[in-house]
DNA sequence: ACTCCGTCAGAG
DNA sequence: TCTGACGGAGTC
């Protein structure tokens, strides 16, 4: 068998493309220059653009309907195959079940930038003299204007031009005939390894270097105590040489210039070293079940707050690393919790390597490669690495299980950490260990009735040390005794205590901001978000700083304004108490204690969080003053005292989980209290002290809690029994959404409707949000019925979608508003 | 996602 | 008869 050398019948390739509703594979020629393996990320041409794609199989003869002349070439080859064993069915079960295509889980799994297609962009032209006033401009092209000058550039993605804006179409038309605004093709921008030019001395160097001058002998001489080899950059300071003496060098053959791959990895000093402590008897027991365990397991460790789960996971890894394998640790929010990092980076030193989303591109793409390498590691992470491709993974730990952020709510897919964690566990036979102080009711209701599942319990605080005593005060009592503060007389006086003795508190409010909205008190009018059906949020950073008014659901902000601008009255008043507010009002009553501010308003750039309790802990300030993150891994053994502010906005939200929630977030906070060698104290305020999560929070029991929760809920079939999808849709244009709401329902009226129950639709809780409208539809499945057993809902509902409004389907959603 | 190409309605 | 508007199909 002969082929001719221009004709090779092995170069066609099978890929599926990175495009929304087009199914099916494409053949594509690959060319004599690449080599193309199945499972490798590549960008080819379709249609006008270019697009990922994913290599599925080599083909020796092109399908029939096809003929060579159609065929175009791969254009690159952006990774190798790579997929660890499994992987490609764990990819393929999420794509499954969250009812979306394997591209779109790609898209999650892999490092940003990697799966670029091109993107059809609009831009304001710099030359244009524009003239916004225009009397014959339409509407839309006025908003597509106005869009455009709202930022520096005037340069946005038509997508969310078209998100934006009704009939951006004939805007842009109209726009682009005046000259004012052009629409290109960006070509895709994907992430590269990172290349330095480096130095190294050839063999050459040691002979004799007549021809050579005394500043290039001195150059040479220089580079070969460096041992030979130098980065450019660094080369050209500490010789100060020039990059032409070098070159010329390289021309006479005595060192070569040459580009190396670096790797972007964060490099902060590692943390002095930490030795294992010794375990309590419920550590060690833990621990001997975790050792023991192999293959799939599941392990529930139920450990209480200050029970020391941290110190259980880090003696669990040191058999696996011994062994040669990785371990995965999955923790809410990597920026909150910088002290777990910190304490596995003393423990492991540089084998452990951090993956989320606060790293730039670059970081991320070769953090991602350099988990391919199959080193044995431990990858800390938030709710995408999940998808870390390490080949060998031993242990999987899901830090906090219950926190919310482990699902994600959009874009597509809608997947929870914890599920997907579940299928990883699975399909590569190792343990996955689940911990929480307060475990999901899925999780509980798993550990009871699924035989493989082991339940851990750690009861005891460390050194047994004693829970922190709550004491519950009725606010509406206060009132009645004449106290109007926001703080209780049992509260004011304990943070008097705090300045004396010199201990240190938490302070835990439920709202950011400084109140929740903004009225006038002469005509009533509450100043809304522009954007959004939501009142605004007043914030007052400082003394001297304007005040501010900010949407907390589209992060629209204005300067709060003088007068209504509804009657012109100067009567403007807040309304609820945030943080600035309590802030404001410590200040006034507490004149001598030192405060911090701990909410996401002050800890918005990059290390702000690990600053601020650095210097918390370091005693600069008496007590923290902060909303929901104060509840997420944070150990301070100094905290004696913990304050909540009324915590009812927490109890009455209109949501079936709104209670799971509660009892989580005020048992974590109250967690945070005599973590050290002091005892700690718990005030808790509220105007209704006869609800049964304070009285679970009181009593430090869960564990009744979650039974009587548990009932509630399947009595009312909600999960983690009967399970449930919602169906979000939204557009810019009120009458479209609702009716593809309407007709959406109408038509999962018609199949199998004995498999679930249709609620709605309706519109969302908050309608309108960035300027869209949002309506949705719940389906409630019947008791046993799993998604797989439910009709192709996309494809069900797709085509009864205008392409103005757009469908998530979330599959066990944990936001419903 | 984007383009091309069909049909169709309304102005010249 | 020509123009732009809209919908559907195809993309290797």
């Amino acid at each position: 068998m002969h082929s001719t050398p221009t004709e090779n019948s092995e170069t066609w390739i099978e890929v599926l493309v990175d495009c929304p509703s087009v199914e099916g594979v494409f053949t594509y020629r690959v060319p004599a220059s690449l080599s193309v393996q199945p499972g490798a990320i590549l960008s080819v041409p379709f249609a006008s653009q270019q697009v990922g794609a994913i290599a599925l199989r080599h083909i020796k003869q092109l399908p029939p309907d096809l003929s060579p002349s159609q065929i175009k070439l791969v254009e690159s080859v952006i990774t190798e195959a790579f997929f660890p064993s499994g992987y490609w069915e764990l990819l393929n079960r999420v794509a499954q079940y969250y009812y979306t295509s394997l591209t779109q889980v790609l898209r999650v799994a892999l490092p940003p930038g990697l799966l670029g297609r091109s993107q059809r962009r609009i831009r304001l032209l710099p030359t244009a003299e524009i003239d916004p006033t225009c009397a014959s401009l339409s509407a839309a092209a006025t908003e597509i204007l106005q869009l455009l000058q709202s930022q520096k550039q005037g340069d946005y993605s038509w997508q969310h031009v078209q998100r934006q804006v009704r009939f951006a179409h004939r805007g842009l038309r109209e726009l682009v005939q005046r000259s004012w605004v052009e629409s290109y093709l960006a070509p895709p921008t994907t992430v590269r390894p990172k290349q330095r030019q480096a130095i190294v001395l050839t063999a050459n160097a040691n002979l004799e270097r007549l021809e050579l001058t005394a500043r290039q002998r001195e150059v040479l001489d220089v580079l070969k105590r460096h041992g030979g080899e130098a980065w450019l950059s660094d080369f050209l300071q500490t010789c100060r040489t020039t990059s032409t003496t070098l070159k010329a060098l390289a021309q006479l053959g005595y060192l070569i210039l040459e580009p190396r791959e670096i790797l972007r990895i964060e490099q902060s000093p590692l943390p002095a070293t930490d030795q294992p402590r010794s375990l309590t008897p419920d550590q060690a027991a833990a621990l001997s079940v975790i050792a023991q365990s192999s293959g799939n397991t599941q392990i529930l460790l139920h450990g209480v707050t200050g029970s020391g789960k941290t110190e259980v996971y880090l003696q669990a890894i040191v058999p696996i690393l011994h062994r040669g394998d990785s371990a995965l640790v999955l923790v809410p929010e990597i920026g909150l919790t910088p002290q777990l990092t910190d304490r596995f980076r003393a423990r492991f030193g540089s084998q452990v390597c951090v993956y989320h989303s606060a790293l730039s591109d670059g970081e991320r793409y070769d953090t991602w490669r350099q988990m391919l390498s199959g080193e044995p590691q431990v990858v800390i992470g938030t709710r995408s690495a999940i998808f870390a491709p390490l080949p060998k993974l031993g242990l999987m730990i899901l830090d906090e299980e219950h926190d919310t952020s482990f699902k994600q709510d959009s874009p597509a897919p809608c997947y929870h950490a914890r599920t997907v964690a579940q299928w990883r566990a699975e399909l590569c036979g190792c343990p996955l260990i689940l911990g929480s102080a307060t475990p999901s009711l899925e999780t509980w209701l798993n550990a009871q009735t699924v035989k493989e599942y082991h339940a851990l319990s750690m009861p005891k605080r460390v050194q047994e040390r004693p829970f922190p005593p709550v004491t519950v005060v009725d606010m509406r009592r206060e009132l009645n005794e004449g106290n109007r503060s926001i703080f209780s007389r049992t509260l004011h006086a304990a943070l008097d205590d705090l300045h004396t003795t010199r201990q240190q508190g938490i302070l835990f409010i439920h709202r950011r901001g400084h109140s929740t909205f903004v009225s006038c008190r002469s005509c009533g009018y509450v100043l809304e978000c522009p954007n959004c059906d939501v009142s605004l949020a007043y914030h007052h950073t400082h003394e001297q700083a304007q005040p501010l008014l900010r949407c907390h659901y589209c992060n629209f902000s204005q300067l709060h304004p003088p007068r209504c601008p509804s009657c012109q009255s100067p009567y403007l008043k807040y309304f609820g108490s945030g943080t600035q507010r309590v802030m404001q009002d410590l200040a006034q009553q507490f004149p001598d204690l030192r405060c911090l501010r701990f909410d996401s308003d002050t800890t918005r750039t990059k290390g702000a969080h690990r600053a601020l309790l650095t210097r918390f802990a370091a005693g600069e300030a008496d007590l923290l003053v902060g909303t929901q993150m104060l509840t997420k891994g944070i150990d301070l053994p100094q905290v004696t005292l913990v304050g909540i502010m009324t915590a009812d906005g927490l109890l009455h939200l209109s949501d079936y989980r709104a209670s799971e929630r509660a009892a989580q977030t005020l048992i974590q906070v109250a967690g945070r209290a005599g973590r050290g060698a002091e005892p700690g104290r718990v005030i808790l305020q509220t105007y209704t002290p006869e609800h049964p999560v304070i009285e679970t929070v009181r009593h430090h029991d869960y564990l009744a809690f979650t039974q009587q929760e548990l009932q509630q809920r399947q009595d009312l079939n909600y999960p983690p029994y009967g399970r449930l999808i919602l169906l979000r849709i939204s557009s810019p244009d009120l009458n479209a959404v609702k009716t593809t709401a309407e007709r959406l329902a109408q038509v999962l009226q018609t199949p199998s409707t004995d498999r679930y129950q249709i609620l709605g639709p309706a519109p969302a809780q908050v309608m309108r949000v960035a300027r869209r409208y949002r309506w949705q539809i719940l389906l409630k499945l019947t008791l046993g019925v799993t998604p797989s057993q439910l009709p192709d809902l996309p494809q069900l509902l797709r085509s009864h979608c205008p392409s103005s409004v757009s469908l998530t389907i979330d599959v066990d959603p944990l936001n419903l508003l």
